[in-house]
DNA sequence: CGTAACCTTGACGTACGCGTTAGAATAAGA
DNA sequence: TCTTATTCTAACGCGTACGTCAAGGTTACG
C-alpha cells in the first residue's frame, strides 16, 4: 500500500546485494524488533552498516534467522541453546577461512570433530522427536478410529428408528 | 532418601488407587507447583480431596499429565491451546457415558464429529512436523558428510608432512 | 529543501509458565 | 501424644521472548 524508496525498475547488482531490516523481516516473517533482538543476543552477527546507521543484511543473514526459527519452532530449543548451535557454525566457517592459512593442524582438527559432535547432537535431537511424534501419532489414528466406530454404531442405531 | 508414610508391605487395593500430589510429581517429573497450576488453567480437572484437603489423584490424572506435558514438548503446543484439546478429550469422555442414556442422536454425532475433527487437526499438526524435521535432519547429514571430508583432506595433509 | 517512509536507540510493558517463600493445617509413624 | 513428612492457599517473583511507545536521525522522491 505504501509506495517503497526502492521501488525497482533496474535490477542493478547492489540492488539485492543487501537488505535493510525492513525487508529482511518481511521476508522472514519476524518483526524488526525481533531482528535487533538476536542481534543483541549474539544469535546473529552485527550485520554491516549505512553510513547513516541503517543495517544492512546479507543474504547469509536471512538464511540464519530461518535456521533460528526453525529450531525454535521444530526442535522448541530456547534461544539460549539456539545460540550455541550458532557459534558451533560459526567455528565451521572459521575453519573455512582459515583453511588454507596453515595454522596447527590438530588444533583444527579438533574443532572440526567438535563441529560434527555439536551437529549430531542436533541429529539425535531430531531422532527423538521423530520416534516420539509417531507414537503420538499412531496413538491419535487409534483414537480416530475408535470413535469412528462409535459414530457407526450410532449410525446403526438412527437407521434402526427409522425401522430400515 | 526420606522415607515415605505410605511405606509399603500391605498392597491393599486402597494403595495405589489414588495418589497424593507428591508421588504424581515424581512419576511426571512435574513440580507439584506445576500440577496445582494446570488445575488452576483447567488443564486438570479437579481432583477428589482426602478430607483433610489433600489432593488425590487417579491414574487416570497422571495420564492426563503425560499427556500435556508431550503436547508441549513435542509440539510445542500452549496451555491455552492444550486446554481446548483436554477439552475435546472431555466430551468424548462424556460422550461415552451418555452413551446408554438416550439423548439427542444427532447431537451426539455431532459432538462425535467434532472430537474426530480435532483429533485429525493434531495429527495434521504432527505431519508438518514430521515432514519439516526430516528435512532438517537430512540437512544435517548433509553438513555432517561435507565436514567429514574437510577431516578427511586434513588428514592426507598430516600423512604428508610426515613423508608417509 | 520539504516531506513521507524508513531507520535508530533506549526504555518500559507484557504474556506465558511456572519458582519460591510464608504460614498454617494435616497425616501418620514411633 | 509427639514429631516429622507432606500438603494447603495465597501471593509475590522471575526468566524468556519479544511488543510497544517515545523521540529523534536518515534516505530519497518530487
Amino acid at each position: 500500500m505504501t509506495h517503497k524508496r526502492s521501488t525497482m525498475a533496474d535490477p542493478t547488482p547492489s540492488d539485492h546485494a543487501y537488505l535493510q531490516i525492513g525487508e529482511v523481516a518481511e521476508r522472514t516473517s519476524v518483526t524488526q524488533r525481533t531482528l535487533r533482538f538476536y542481534e543483541e543476543k549474539g544469535l546473529l552477527t552485527p550485520p554491516s552498516r549505512l553510513d547513516g546507521g541503517f543495517r544492512l543484511y546479507s543474504e547469509h543473514d536471512v538464511r540464519q534467522v530461518e535456521q533460528i526459527k526453525r529450531l525454535q519452532n521444530l526442535l522448541g530449543l530456547a534461544l539460549a541453546d539456539i545460540k550455541e548451535m550458532v557459534e558451533a557454525e560459526a567455528v565451521k566457517s572459521q575453519i573455512r577461512a582459515e583453511y588454507r592459512r596453515d595454522a596447527d593442524l590438530s588444533e583444527r582438527k579438533a574443532k572440526l570433530s567438535k563441529a560434527i559432535a555439536v551437529t549430531e547432537r542436533q541429529v539425535a535431537i531430531i531422532d527423538h522427536k521423530l520416534a516420539a511424534l509417531r507414537e503420538m501419532k499412531s496413538d491419535l489414528e487409534q483414537k480416530i478410529t475408535t470413535v469412528q466406530g462409535w459414530l457407526l454404531t450410532l449410525e446403526e442405531r438412527s437407521a434402526v428408528e427409522l425401522g430400515v
